[in-house]
RNA sequence: GCCGGGAUGGCGGAAUUGGUAGACGCGCAGGACUCAAAAUCCUGUAUGGGCAACUAUGUGCGGGUUCGAUUCCCGCUCCCGGCACCA
């Protein structure tokens, strides 16, 4: 290694921050470009190698956003409330606000040691009271829109970190964060009804640019299916049974009907001689599990209610049963089942013996007329969980009076000029094992006084999600010092929509949707300017270990930034992300990859410093191609092309001395990737200024246009000699050539040609026969 | 099971409106420089045959379309990610 990064790298560092290059801009006129990444949750661990893989690559994007004239923001802050730091609270007997801050101070100190050109003077913490402030704002805009409710409902209940979890948080049947085991428990919760912003979540995808998959990932989470409700009547009985089916062509093959065990109807089905085994069975659906529900997949359990409804289309009696494939959750927790064309019934008739017909289909709508049933629309999205018990999150700002709004629990919200409320200083961080958070204990606290009537009342002492302050912090970016408002609209106005916003696929059904409908609903009350907050989204692939596996603390295979950053310097690191493979893709992490850039900075550092003015000579028909395919790849995120591109730059030129004009040109497009050596270069030549105030090179059509290329001549297909000719040569020139050359004429020799192909600039084919 | 993505040298990967497969990098081999080493530079490097020119084979497997297929079509195998009794 010749240079020392170390030095070099410090240098700039300073230079860009005494310089504010970065910051974006306010009443400029110069087009608006709102870049965005992922911040990160500022863990004890520090930064993970992943991490620069996306910020870097959307460094690579502002850098050259900002040479081309744009006013660009591309912004950092810190999703620091969450778990993994209460939990080291509670180990360690810290304050998590203690610990926050170190995280933090790790983050900033490594992220700044990358070189990465964010505008850090809008840093924005999610922990903050001036943050969260708004964060408890607008959870009071939701509450005002109808939109928060409490329920009473069956939670995922972590039994590790004792702590409720939304559907999103249970993976594979445990705890997303722990792994610990997860059971059903009645609480009473905060929910968002998300779920009536549904279809608009749907919709509203046709109307932003995200990659196909995050969009297909987004539909099928929201889940919807158009489909009917027909009431079955019960014999006996004066309830009908509601059920929903996508299928109501089928209703003539009908032959049984199942209720999930915690139908509200169950009791009532049950006739006397059936209720001891009804009861038993519902007791024992209800104490399982998702997951042993899951792990039952193949054999299904089910009883016989000892009542009978009337297939509405047939008048036929039909029995109906109890059975736990049948979820509450969904549609109305009731279906007609038609062993004939659906698996899951007929597994079940088949396990009990009930009746399989083959019927003819009926047309939907001829269905719906002779059953008296309504079309609907049903979505597996599900409302949000908002609820926390715990302490290290931004506290509900409501408080609950015996006189008040009746009509809402009796909740009432914290006035805007009494946010935000922050959270105590407690002894102990440990939640209670009687589920309520460690907000609880604090009596002091919990105990105040009604907004409205100034009778005694208590706060809410549950916190929220840490999904809360990342839904909106795009929105803090364009006015984070704002004491007024969350932002100003004119500021937002400005800004707003994100132009490109690039995250991990991990994040597609949670912060994706949840900040995409905190946006909208927003936008309903009037806070914001537009529907949709992306325009763009883009997502990257993880760095793996070198073994190809998940780099993980328990492996003891993660590799530190810091290390890479200490040795090879940060511009090897950034440029070795870049190049080790396809942005979206997965790549495992290789030190060897690493040397390979560092010689190529190296041979930079070397050109520069060795070239001399009198000695150049034009050599733009051999740069620009290069230049132009590094330009054209940074908009393609074909990272990894662009700087083998660059390295193939060199190589051509590692004898030849280029002109100061054209090797300012290769430093300006340089940049981007390698932005404190590019720097460092642009002074050794002389140059003054920072690299970052230049334009961006506009390419010369004619540099780029070659007047002869090689093309390969093919016969039958196989290629059998290569000439070099214009690429807009005509047919009988390059056959000409073509059939001159030794190897062609001892195929053609005494063949006869049936065909000539020629594609100009790209194939020659001779035919034979 | 369903949805999405993938499989190319010793390794990471490149190449698609179908047009010389293996760019670029790592590794490896040989050479130059050096007392020597490091660094650097040069040459070679898919596999088999051949001194070479060249030649046969080759992009997970089996078929097909085409003058020509890593690329398009049909049928599989395996791997990764997401969802999963959603009626």
């Amino acid at each position: 290694m010749s240079y020392n990064h170390q030095e070099i790298e410090k240098k700039w560092q300073e230079r860009w921050e005494s310089s504010c290059v970065f910051q974006a801009q306010e009443g400029v006129d110069k087009p608006k470009f709102y870049c965005l990444i992922e911040f990160p949750y500022p863990s004890g661990a520090g930064l993970h190698i992943g991490h620069p893989r996306s910020y870097t690559a959307l460094d690579v994007l502002s850098r050259k956003k900002r040479h081309q004239g744009y006013n660009v923001l591309y912004p950092i802050g810190w999703d620091a409330f969450g778990l993994p730091t209460e939990n080291y609270a509670i180990k360690t007997g810290r304050k998590p606000q203690e610990i926050t801050r170190e995280n933090t101070d790790t983050f900033r100190r490594q992220l700044k040691s990358l070189g990465l050109s964010f505008d850090w003077s809008r840093e924005v913490n999610t922990t903050d009271p001036a943050y969260y402030k708004w964060t408890q704002w607008m959870f009071l805009e939701f509450f005002k829109a109808g939109l928060a409710y409490k329920a009473k409902m069956a939670i995922n209940w972590c039994t590790s970190c004792k702590i409720g979890l939304a559907n999103e948080e249970v993976v594979s049947g445990v705890c997303e964060r722990c792994g610990g085991r997860v059971e059903k428990r009645d609480k009473e919760q905060w929910m968002i009804a998300i779920t009536k912003y549904a279809e608009r979540l749907l919709q509203d995808l046709e109307t932003v640019d995200y990659l196909e998959k995050i969009k297909t990932q987004q539909r099928n989470w929201i889940g919807k299916s158009e489909g009917a409700e027909i009431d079955f009547p019960v014999e006996g009985m004066e309830q009908k049974i509601t059920v929903f089916t996508t299928r109501p062509d089928t209703i003539f093959g009908v032959t049984y009907m199942v209720v999930a065990p915690e139908h509200p109807l169950v009791g009532r089905l049950t006739t006397d001689f059936q209720r001891t085994e009804v009861e038993q069975y519902v007791r024992q659906a209800s104490a399982k599990t998702d997951i042993e529900r899951g792990n039952e997949e193949k054999t299904k359990t089910g009883v016989f209610t000892g009542s009978f409804a009337i297939n509405p289309a047939t008048q036929e009696k039909i029995p109906v049963w109890v059975a736990d494939y049948v979820l509450m959750g969904y549609g109305t927790g009731a279906i007609m089942a038609v062993p004939q064309h659906d698996e899951r019934d007929r597994a079940f008739a088949m396990q009990f013996s009930l009746p399989i017909v083959d019927k003819p289909f009926v047309s939907f709508d001829e269905a719906l007329e002779r059953t008296g049933g309504r079309k609907t629309v049903q979505y597996k999205l599900r409302d949000w969980v908002f609820s926390r018990q715990r302490y290290w999150g931004e506290p509900i700002p409501l408080v609950q009076c015996k006189h008040c709004s009746p009509e809402t629990g009796g909740w009432i919200p914290v006035p805007e000029n009494q946010l935000p409320v922050v959270l105590p200083e407690v002894e102990k961080y440990e939640p209670t094992d009687t589920g309520e958070s460690p907000l609880a204990t604090i009596d002091a606290w919990v105990n105040t006084t009604c907004p409205m009537c100034g009778n005694p009342a208590k706060r809410e002492t549950d916190t929220m999600p840490n999904w809360a302050g990342s839904s909106w912090y795009f929105l803090r970016y364009i006015d984070p010092h704002n004491n007024e408002a969350f932002a100003s609209q004119e500021k937002l106005k400005q800004w707003m929509p994100v132009d490109l916003y690039n995250g991990g696929m991990e994040h597609t059904t949670l912060h994706l949707l949840y900040s995409r409908f905190w946006n909208k609903v927003l936008f309903d009350r009037g806070h914001v300017p537009v529907s949709e907050p992306y325009t763009r989204r883009h997502s990257h692939g993880l760095v793996l270990a070198s073994d190809g596996t998940k780099m993980s603390k328990s492996k003891g295979n993660v590799v530190n930034p810091d290390e890479i950053v200490r040795e090879y310097g940060a511009d090897s690191l950034r440029l070795y992300i870049l190049f080790m493979g396809p942005f979206e893709e997965p790549v495992p992490w290789s030190l060897n990859g690493l040397i390979g850039v560092r010689r190529f900075l190296d041979k930079v550092e070397r050109y520069a410093s060795g070239w001399n003015e009198t000695n150049a000579q034009d050599l733009g028909t051999v740069i620009e191609p290069h230049l132009k395919k590094v330009s054209d790849d940074i908009d393609a995120f074909k990272f990894n092309t662009a700087v083998s591109a660059f390295m193939r730059l060199f190589n051509d030129l590692t004898d030849k001395v280029m002109t100061r004009d054209q090797l300012k040109r290769c430093l300006i497009v340089l940049g981007p990737f390698a932005p404190h050596l590019a720097n460092e270069c642009w002074e050794m030549i002389g140059e003054t200024g920072l690299v970052e105030e230049q334009p961006w090179p506009t390419f010369d059509e004619a540099l780029l246009v070659q007047t002869s290329i090689e093309m390969a001549v093919q016969i039958n297909g196989k290629a059998r000699a290569t000439i070099a000719l214009a690429p807009d040569a005509d047919q009988q020139t390059a056959q000409t050539i073509a059939l001159a050359q030794a190897n062609v004429q001892k195929y053609v020799e005494g063949k006869e040609i049936v065909k000539i192909v020629y594609v100009p600039g790209r194939i020659f084919n001779i035919v034979l026969k």
